[in-house]
DNA sequence: CTGAAAGCGCTAACAC
DNA sequence: GTGTTAGCGCTTTCAG
């Protein structure tokens, strides 16, 4: 493997200078940068990036920790997460690290990670009402960005998808088709995207004269078996609703299987809508209708801003430790929440 | 951030000492091991693993690059094999780095990741027929390990189901249920696993007296879309098919669909049959007969033959970089045909 | 049993 | 413009 050394031998000058040169630093002449270069090149120099990270005092590198079991998240969903992290990563020269939590020990894994200098930034997904990842991460100062807002936390930077309106969108659809009798399906109430929907849903509903009924809620779902579990409960019910809104597509398809299984006609006897439109959405039967998050895009944006962060808090500290007073100013700025779309199709 | 200097001041020792004693080297008194292993631990000592890896010269760190876009891959399918590899990772104290290869590049990026000595060793997946990623790794002798064979190389280690008798299965199955017309829809025969499957189906078929017509192969396909789209162009057929094999679950959850639209009774009038059995393929309607694949397993096994693969190449370049006779004989181990299972549900 | 010294490959402060 | 020196944090001879 060729190193600054053996170029400095070849083009006779100093291991410095070949490293300056290489940088491009200004004060070095023209003709011996581009005599270096020419080496370098030649040579297929490549730098070492474990020597660069060690000097540096930064791994380059930005870490995910993918969900524990495969039951915690819709698959598909979070490999186009990870694409669109990687993607953008790549983009800034950041690689990225995935780890595997194991059942027990989440918080192990990021302490793991934190002291060994690994990373130099978490991206978090499927965020908590009081979730303790972040809250270690804040206290001790080490950047990360969530997909996801937190209850509790502010002057952090996230991205996420109005999970209120877009309830307010499915309510005011399901509503529109002349559905009254209304379920839904959704994960523990600890994931604070459940939370926030199952309120939008709530009140969209409550504001067009509909009231949620309790009995109608499924709770603590996360895939398509756990959906197909919690509808057949729902339609086993006296009263049984015409319509079940899925808090992600996974259910959904559970839920529409459940009412196929019972003979009911999906989208007519009865509806059934997702959240998140990952590919299979369009491509089931009856195709689904539910919300769009575009989640590659999502995984780019929150990843520019955890690098933004990164890059903001090595620039501080680089200089002086000091942490300007506009730290909540800075941050609003990556605190973003889109706008859903509501993708219509036959189950509704 | 707490280094050896910080234990070594504290406990009065030097750095070396504490170095040893923390690696437990025999030559250091038990006195001395147990002071500096309790100074450590109390004021919370980690190794910077920047530090480590540049002096070890080696990264512990293996490396994965994933399908170009998304269409390349079944993705439940590789989500859940990648949560194979970082758990087997994670157990030999290597990290798991993801890259995403840009659409013409993909060679490009694994050339990167080796001269920047940021990985390892690779996990290869999908392999080729003559695949060049292969070939660049063996040609430089940096360790990968295949899931999948490949045509042309045999020294490598990979760890595969027989595509070949999974497909003597499959005939077999369809053959008993009284299916004469069968058709089937696959990825483009650069694809190894498509080829031998090919092949085996033509097998399976040929030996039980019925020919694979070319008329009913599909070709090119990958998703759920692309399997829909050739199962319609084969039921069109004025000679249609009464069973379709799909050379992955996604490509015959489209057949399915394709069929329903056209009014077919799965299962009865059209069989479908797949090939990965993900999650969803229970949960399909009607649910997907298809041949199961350990998927988060053979993550596992082919990462086990990797890190083996790569110790092995350390202890031996790291004593004389003398290559054993025996290669051969050691690589031949860490090859695995495993053997498949049938999974019959109601597509058949 | 322990320590001093060298070196992994790179960058940066400080001369000249 | 360029070179010398030092140092990132760790492991590993080589001396004692």
């Amino acid at each position: 493997m060729v190193t600054l050394k053996d170029i400095a031998q070849k083009v006779d000058r100093s291991v410095t200078t070949v490293s300056r040169a290489l940088a491009g630093c200004p004060d070095v002449s023209k003709e011996t940068i581009r005599i270096v270069r020419e080496a370098a090149q030649e040579m297929g120099y490549v730098p070492n990036s474990m020597a660069q990270r060690l000097q540096k005092q930064s791994s380059d590198t930005i870490g995910v920790v993918a969900p524990v079991s495969s039951k915690g998240y819709a698959e598909p969903f979070f490999c186009e997460f990870l694409a669109g992290i990687g993607e953008q990563a790549a983009q800034f020269g950041y690689d990225l690290l995935v780890a595997y939590a194991q059942e027990h020990n989440e918080m192990g894994i990021y302490r793991k990670l934190v002291s060994g200098r690994k990373v130099d930034g978490f991206i978090l997904s499927r965020t908590l009402v009081d979730d303790p990842r972040a809250h270690y991460l804040h206290s001790i100062g080490f950047p990360f960005a969530a997909f996801g807002r937190i209850d509790g936390m502010q002057d952090y930077p996230y991205v996420e998808e109005d999970g209120e309106y877009a309830m307010e969108l499915v309510a005011e659809h399901l509503v529109s088709r002349g559905h009254t009798r209304i379920a839904c399906i959704c994960p523990p109430q600890s994931v604070l995207y459940s939370k926030v929907r199952l309120e939008g849903l709530r009140r969209g509903l409550e504001s067009r004269g509909i009231r949620l009924d309790p009995e109608m809620i499924g709770m603590g779902a996360f895939d398509q078996e756990d959906g197909y579990a919690h509808a057949c409960t729902l339609l086993e019910h006296p009263h049984p609703p015409t319509a079940i809104v899925g808090f992600n597509d996974l259910i959904a398809f559970g839920a529409i299987n459940a009412g196929k299984d019972r003979g009911l006609r999906i989208g007519s006897e009865l509806a059934v809508t997702g959240f998140d439109d990952i590919p299979m959405a369009a491509m089931y039967r009856p195709p689904l209708t539910t919300v769009r998050q575009p989640i590659k895009e999502i995984g780019q944006m929150v990843t520019s801003s955890l690098i933004d962060t990164i890059q903001e808090k090595y620039s501080k500290t680089g200089r002086d430790g000091l942490v300007a007073e506009s730290h909540q100013d800075t941050v609003s700025h990556r605190q973003l929440l889109l706008r859903p779309n509501l993708v219509v199709r036959n189950s509704t």
